[in-house]
DNA sequence: AAAATTGTTGCAACTAAGTTGATTTTGGAG
DNA sequence: CTCCAAAATCAACTTAGTTGCAACAATTTT
């Protein structure tokens, strides 16, 4: 899942209508880059390692590409979101999250028709998206273990 | 889904060596009763409706119940937990949010069998629960749109 | 070229949800 | 009833994110 090579971010900035800027250039690389979701503190501490910025500019950064579909937030365990590239090369896919490290890795995605047939919730309801998580021990804590 | 009325709260507290005390009665029965997952504030709110009770109060039982596993913190969308009772009638489910209303709805257990073939996590890795969240449009807010 | 418009960033102050440590109160065993 | 570990309270703190407004930069208009 590592084809961030193949997206042009300043191409698809400009298909999106947006300026050029230093720090929406910043967060598209840094999520592109990543082989896992990331927080905003983190992309915050990598684009500060560079240049200047103010983290209410990747907040906004980061809600405005979520709104546009050019990122997903996921909700995972604990009250910090999580950031990952939507471009086309990268689908929505489950995660995996360590109780114990909290470490978040990316899992294939799945097809999920099997699964819709199985959610029937209430009539009426009109479903969109599925998101699945996966909790367990990783690898590495279970051979501290 | 509502089979409180087997649970006997005060027998549950005395199993786990637990002291019967107001908050966590009320905790248990607030819970118990409820149609859906509450976040915090809404279970203090109906308490404090009856009784005097601080918030860390609250969040220390709320917390020391889902260590126990008498009740599931769920991570939905946004910063807030929701609870759920995690009563031996109340097993894991999906849930359904509504990206309007933000309304949480449980959805029937679906077994997991066919889920769990599908999601070949990296190897190594332990998983103990999946946990799966359908977004859409409740019918309540497709009516109004 | 200057002015106005528009979009972007920065700053400070704020909020919501939850946590911590110290102190006081209380359930229930003896 | 007495006593004390367990539970509740209080105030202060933390973390993650938000808001309003000012400053700045890039275009567009005159
Ligand atoms: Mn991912
Ligand atoms: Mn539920
Ligand atoms: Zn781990
Ligand atoms: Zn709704």
């Amino acid at each position: 899942m590592d084809m961030s090579d193949r997206c042009d971010f300043r191409q698809w900035l400009a298909s999106q209508g947006l300026k050029l800027t230093a720090v929406r250039l910043a967060v598209l690389e840094i999520l592109g880059a990543a082989s896992c979701a990331l927080r905003a503190k983190e992309i915050l501490e990598v684009i500060r390692s560079r240049r200047r910025v103010n983290k209410v500019t990747v907040y906004r950064i980061l809600e405005d590409f979520c709104n546009r579909g050019m990122v997903r937030r996921l909700s995972l365990e604990g009250r910090v979101s999580h950031y990952e590239l939507a471009c086309e090369h990268r689908p929505p896919h489950p995660h995996f999250q360590c109780h114990t490290c909290r470490e978040v890795q990316c899992l294939e995605p799945v097809p999920l028709t099997r699964v819709w047939t199985e959610l029937q919730g209430p009539v009426g309801n009109r479903a969109d998206h599925i998101d699945i998580r996966v909790e367990g021990l990783c690898h590495k804590c279970r051979e501290e273990a």
